[in-house]
DNA sequence: TCCTTAATAGTAATGATTACTAATAACAGT
DNA sequence: ACTGTTATTAGTAATCATTACTATTAAGGA
């Protein structure tokens, strides 16, 4: 394994905020940096950095978001805008005794405040 | 909202197993009732079922499944064999002010048991 | 600096899902 | 039951996210 500039600057994206960015975005952002990185590229280091758990990966209806590891916390997306908001006030249980849970992807569906505002109007 | 011989072949499909299906197994068993049945109805129906709340859609990396509404469960997808397991053991407690929920998808990641042995082996 | 080979850029291919359109069939009104 | 309207379907083309492929480049150890 070997530490690539592309690596480098597709992990900093990442890390440079709290958004939830998908492939095309943090491609469209790496290219100003690097004029010649690929999408494939991207998606590749994405697929990478997923597998060594250093960047979360959110499977919505459409395509793939990649979040920073961080406090683990849940999703809220929003069923009209396609909105993600972190949620961390939650507390979930369980007893697994069979299988081996790595990690859990907790997502909850619904109307955002922003679009339930404007329901109204 | 008219109601075809489609839509409940492609229901009582869903809710003829506890399995969860893909759009193209439920394609496959709709074309022994059905020959004539189009890939596309399948997937139309799909969406208008999960729309109205009577199908549950979980999304994977890969390909979306569909499962019968039931008593609400979460579930566990093996990162070896990606079957999907219930999982009915568990509590999970959430403020949500500002957003409404609906809904909300609970997926556990690991190793299932099967496979957890056959890695011993 | 040199060599090995993992990683990349660029592009073609894949595969799930959706869009489109002419033909069909629910079903409301008679 | 018959008819007309129009939602739905079958079949197929298109879309779009993601992956596969390959010649070329560049980490990084010796």
């Amino acid at each position: 394994m070997r530490n690539t500039k592309q690596k480098k600057l597709v992990y900093d994206i990442i890390y440079s905020t709290y958004d939830h960015l998908d492939a095309r975005s943090i491609y469209n952002q790496a290219k100003l940096e690097i004029p010649s990185i690929s999408l494939a590229t991207v998606y590749r280091i994405l697929n990478e950095l997923c597998d060594l758990g250093k960047v979360l990966r959110i499977a919505t209806d459409n395509e793939d978001n990649f979040d920073r590891i961080d406090t683990k916390h849940a999703h809220f997306i929003c069923s009209k805008c396609n909105k993600i908001i972190d949620i961390f006030d939650y507390t979930l249980k369980y007893k697994m005794p069979d299988n081996i849970v790595y990690n859990y992807d907790l997502v909850f569906h619904g109307i955002c405040n922003d679009c339930k505002r404007n329901e109204v109007k």
